[in-house]
DNA sequence: TATGCTATGCTTAGCAT
DNA sequence: TATGCTAAGCATAGCAT
């Protein structure tokens, strides 16, 4: 048999290169942990095979080997990765910081309707009772203006419904006015106008009065 | 010169360390890439020297085999990671969920303090009023409570002092009701006694009158 | 396909420069 | 500290099983 030096190039004979590569492979990881134990470094080696298969050797954690790699090269998934876990963490305490705020919110809130008081000392309570009367004041003066407001809105619109009324009146009495005719002729293009459905309906048939204000004011 | 075996651990010698790290280290990257080409195989291999400095080799795209390397360890590093990912998800959808509850909190908040009521239907400051009412209510009889409560710890306490004013007094007209000499044999050990410091005052020198109750009660 | 064998070539420890 | 040298030991190609 003849062995002479092997060239560095693809292995074409299926098999050989399968026993090759076991071979290798295996001093491969047998060198990387030598490495690392002899000269206390980190070590990893990764090795896939034709088929798909991992072997891989790391002196320590591979996950931090792979990050530490990553970070040493600048590279654009390590950086991404790396700000991913930056996001989570500040997530996290954005998180955790809404929950000290809501727990307090809470409290504050409880304590405004009355409930748990029993951790309150006098002195809070005073405070409570005094926010609370504060409150109150200025709801019922808010409401008072509400209502206020909603008279004056009535008001405006029975003096506006008036007015139409008014408007009405003046004019039935200028038709009442009138030849008779021009009443016919005007009754005639007032059956033409859509715009009133009780056009049969005399005028002062209906009694209408509004008036606004409190009772004991009224004529 | 004579060379045995080593022994696979730690060089203790810096310097031996330093030149079998490099080379070593360039054994193992030649070795490496020596399999990648015979065995068409996806070879990396990565290697920290103590100082931190990174050496390393990948037939390909180094980025691209770490990735591999993940999914394929277990799937382990690649399930994290989408974990990872519905995981912030999950972050996010709470957070808003939390945001919106504190919003909600923090609106009713300050409708019961009486801020923010522009928004408010009158049936709503109705309701408004009854809770701040309620809450007004409870606040005052819990603050009542605690006053009371204070007022007969108090009463508690004075009692008990005049129990022991009391009990002094008994003793001292005991004492005056002896004969001197007994008296004398008496003072002697008091005066030996260290509890007391003003043992040369006469008890009578000291008027002491406790009372509780509103002003107009007192005689 | 895996394992063992062994001659050959490769790697490297210890030393010198 | 780095590089070169060299022999001892190691790795492995090619073959056999």
């Amino acid at each position: 048999m003849v062995r002479g030096k092997i060239e560095i190039k693809r292995i074409e004979d299926g098999t050989s290169r399968q026993v090759t590569f076991s071979k290798r492979r295996k001093g491969l990881l047998k060198k990387a942990h030598e490495l690392s134990v002899l000269c206390d470094a980190q070590v990893a080696a990764i090795v896939f095979s034709q088929k798909g298969r991992l072997y891989d050797f790391a002196s320590s954690d591979m996950q931090k080997m792979i990050e530490r790699c990553e970070i040493h090269r600048g590279e654009y998934f390590g950086a991404q990765r790396h700000q991913k876990q930056q996001y989570v963490q500040e997530l996290k305490n954005e998180m955790a910081r809404t929950m000290d705020k809501i727990e307090l919110l809470q409290l504050h809130c409880r304590k405004l309707m009355g409930q748990d008081l029993d951790s309150c000392s006098v002195e809070e309570l005073k405070e409570i009772t005094n926010q609370i009367e504060k409150s109150l004041t200025i709801v019922r003066s808010r409401k008072a203006k509400l209502n206020e407001d909603n008279i004056e809105k009535l008001k405006a619109e029975i003096v506006a419904e008036r007015e139409v009324l008014n408007e009405r009146s003046r004019l039935r009495q200028m038709f009442e006015k009138q030849p008779l005719w021009m009443q016919s002729r005007s009754l005639e293009s007032e059956k033409n106008a859509p715009s009133c459905s009780c056009g049969n309906m005399n005028m002062s048939d209906v009694e209408t009065d509004l008036s606004i204000g409190f009772p004991q004011s009224r004529v």
